[in-house]
DNA sequence: TCAAAAGTGTTAGATTTACACCCATGA
DNA sequence: TCATGGGTGTAAATCTAACACTTTTGA
């Protein structure tokens, strides 16, 4: 092994996710309780270590496939947290991600096998160390996300409702939305496309059932919410 | 040493600084020729390691102060870069941050002393490593943090005029915009203070100084560019 | 038959954009 | 005196926000 910048001292590099989902009214957040000292036991967001031959976004994926199962996740990244003390026990440097998934993708067998709660993120508890801080910021990259480009799909069923879109969109700006003007911008962006299919669970009348079209977007990808 | 995670690898982990500076017409960035192997003699980004007794944003700063002998910088993180091979030599995961300096408050004396250039940002030349990734994202954040939060006069010496402000915002949107509109917006955010004092260096007829109000800022928050 | 959610247009107000001339001064 | 950058207002167009009723159907 070479050592160009052996004077120099080495950390330990982890991932943690932060995993948001939506059940139809509320922003969820995937958490568990931390089965490893220091802090076993406190609520905290599902990590792990970056091992020496993978990328840090390849730890990221990695850890959250062996959690959900799932590998094509919409998956961004929100930063390094690197205070000094931030894990009690030892140095360690965390890299934060966020991940939308669509809740109803996800087996919950995986959830109660890992010992998962969904919980609302406005009544999100404390979590250990700085997980709070890594969701607040989290939060807040994905609200811009979500207003200028067309991923809250990832959130929803790939044939979902205007009004699941309209109530996810409300979760995520805090404010209710107005039904005419937001389904007028809706149908501006000729990429959402309706179907002819009609969902009948959330009324009796029945609500025409849309899609997002990835390639009509690329087209002409100017989308605004 | 106690060693909860002693089964786990560690990594070098590193800063990287991306000097934004303004000439009055261009914005630049500042660069130097890496002194070490691996890729001694590339251009690339000012860096450092982080020590075990510091966080990473304070061995940002330490790196920067070094390197510019200021302290109170507007620096914010861009985020990790963490490709296995991303350094030749090491597994060295970097985490980068941007910069915003006044060109006229530095001592041009340390850049000869450290062997730097200010580049055009539109004329960035190659650099080491994922040095040219790292200055495209941060070049994209600063963009968004300037046109929503006013930090653009940390680019600004105190006291500065509108054109100089608005050629500013001409070089950060690439864009030429129209001085009526831009000077009405500007008086509509009264934290932008006239001033009794005059430029007379850059045209004969003399242009008025202004300054930014921190203070008049934080009472009615709201600005927009 | 009625409760509950789906669906649909118009208008006033606010914001944004385009645009051209006079002013002050040093060279 | 003239070339140079500083400084100013108005009108059209676009965008945003507010607002209420009809439809369908299962219970």
């Amino acid at each position: 092994m070479t050592s160009f910048y052996s004077e120099h001292s080495k950390v330990w590099l982890s991932v943690d996710c932060i995993i948001f989902g939506f059940d139809g009214n509320h922003l969820k957040l995937l958490i568990g309780r931390r089965q490893m000292d220091p802090g076993r036991g406190e609520w905290s967001l599902y990590g792990g270590f970056v091992r020496s031959d993978e990328s840090v976004d390849d730890a990221a994926h990695r850890v959250l496939f062996e959690l959900t199962g799932m590998r094509t996740l919409y998956m961004r990244q929100v930063g390094a947290f690197g205070s000094v003390d931030r894990d009690p026990g030892e140095r360690v440097v965390s890299v934060a991600y966020y991940v939308l998934i669509n809740v109803a993708d996800y087996d919950d067998r995986l959830r109660q096998e890992y010992n998962l709660e969904w919980v609302r993120l406005d009544e999100m508890p404390q979590l250990y160390s700085d997980h709070n801080q890594m969701v607040q910021q989290a939060q807040k990259q994905m609200r811009l996300k979500l207003s200028t480009e067309p991923v809250a799909f990832r959130l929803l069923p790939s044939l979902f409702t205007l009004t699941q879109l309209q109530k996810l969109y409300e979760a995520v700006k805090g404010e209710e939305l107005d039904k005419r003007n937001f389904r007028k911008r809706i149908k501006e962006m000729n990429f959402i496309e309706k179907t002819e299919l009609i969902d009948k669970t959330g009324s009796k009348r029945g609500a025409a059932l849309y899609r997002f079209n990835k390639r009509l977007y690329s087209e002409s990808p100017n989308f605004k919410l």
